[in-house]
DNA sequence: GTCTATCTTCCACTCAGCGGAAGGGGAATG
DNA sequence: CATTCCCCTTCCGCTGAGTGGAAGATAGAC
């Protein structure tokens, strides 16, 4: 090795190239992926080679290159089961109300979104499937936070909370005290608070999943224009209906083993 | 290194680590992962736990692994385009015919469903997202290799054409006729050959993105219970028309450049 | 309490990986 | 058409990241 980037593993600059294309757009050249890892253009050359052989990159006619479907397939297998068991009843949801149906679980400070059900008519998109937003900017991250630890909860509202728009929440004691409401009243409201335009209500689900009960694993929301905000919870039954509905469904569903 | 695997890069090896989870199921300990990928428990372990501080793996409270949420995440760049543009439609279509509703693309002598749209109603699960089925055993498969060059056609059906079910068709020379059908009417229909209880009917969809005017870069299409058969081509006019509304809305869809 | 299986850590050894430089190829410009 | 520029590809002397067997730790089964 030499001693120009010495301390650094072969997988450490593997997944640099991979975050290249998690911070950077989902079309790079090879130039642009070594600028964005950080590697020289040979390392670059030789790593992004053999990541193409192999189908975690794909590289198109003009040279460039994204991420490939072999690793979209395999990379499917995560929360897989939560997906499919949900996915139905998201269905569900999203006829029944006719607003875009989510479904988002915690990752670290921010809610990620494993499914959403959307139709043709236009709503501004607060959310995508593989997106993620701060909890406190959110319904279903609301219902999230509200339903977590309280050592959870105080060290994620003691930390910097970012406004998405004028609209967002960002005073701590304030969010406290919507938190604790949003726990006894079992749903969570925002609007205009992630994007403009559009209004969102969640209920939490609970998967059985996580290390403390009473936390929620996952929860399920709905989004429509900011007009609708005054008549949002006339959906809260059909919400909770069908996060009883996953609820179940999830617990009934034998757990993969391992081998197959 | 040690010559006991001399030769193996460690990207080699890396992957051999994710492809673990391809081909033995999504959740595995250390020492199947070992197994698996043919590897050291040592070096297994090492590169276990580089991708699992990435979030490319997830260890469960049993000390178990999955296929991480951010790998996840980050692989919904791959053909993201694809599916954000035709979701709303492939609702539609769901909504108009009542039926499971997919989307595929080619990926080797295989169909890979990037997207599926499908509720409560139970129907045989012929697809999955992520999933992969024979092109000859699938309306969506037969679409695409319909509409593909003479000589890749004629060297898919040079190879061997297996069986899913015992109505899968495999006699190449049925096959080509029935393909050159295809062609010619513009979309097909399988009967039970790609799962028994279930039949299929699918249209190509062109993105303009292929290499070769004419090709097909992708095929939608509709399952439904075997017994709905004799009814399925009442769905063409639809398929054909949400075909068109996919194809006009990628063009209008600017590509992503890279850089953001 | 004992046994078994799995996971974690250590470390002497070595070759896979490194990255600068040079050359090739293609597109843009004049 | 020639030149220039930018990006990609290939090469290779050097070296430290990676190797994997062994030993110890941990947890579960009996």
């Amino acid at each position: 090795m030499r001693a120009g980037e010495s301390g650094r593993t072969v997988a450490s600059r593997i997944l640099a190239v991979l975050e290249a294309f998690e911070t950077h757009g989902p079309i790079l050249s090879l130039s642009q992926i070594a600028e964005c890892s950080g590697l020289p253009l040979s390392t670059t050359h030789r790593i992004v080679n053999e990541l193409q052989a192999w189908g975690a990159l794909a590289r198109d006619a003009q040279g460039r290159y994204q991420i490939g479907l072999r690793l979209w397939e395999l990379a499917q297998n995560a929360s897989r089961r939560l997906r499919d068991t949900s996915r139905p009843f998201l269905q569900d949801l999203f006829s029944l109300t006719g607003e875009t149906a989510h479904l988002a679980v915690r990752e670290g400070n921010e809610a990620l979104y494993v499914d959403r059900i959307y139709g043709s008519k236009r709503v501004p998109r607060a959310s995508r499937i593989g997106g993620r937003l701060p909890l406190h900017a959110t319904a279903v991250g609301k219902v999230l936070l509200a339903t977590e630890e309280p050592w959870f909860r105080e060290a994620y509202l003691a930390g910097p909370l970012k406004p998405l728009t004028p609209q967002t929440h960002v005073d701590p004691a304030a969010l406290a005290a919507e938190l604790a409401e949003i726990a006894e009243r079992g749903y969570a409201v925002t609007g205009e608070e992630a994007r403009a335009g559009a209004c969102s209500i969640a209920v939490p689900v609970n998967l059985g999943q996580g290390a403390v009960p009473g936390t929620a694993d996952a929860a399920i929301g709905i989004v429509a224009l900011a007009s609708q905000l005054p008549l949002l919870t006339r959906h809260v039954p059909v919400l909770q209906g069908v996060s009883r509905r996953i609820e179940a469904a999830f617990q009934h569903r034998p757990l993969p083993s391992g081998v197959r």
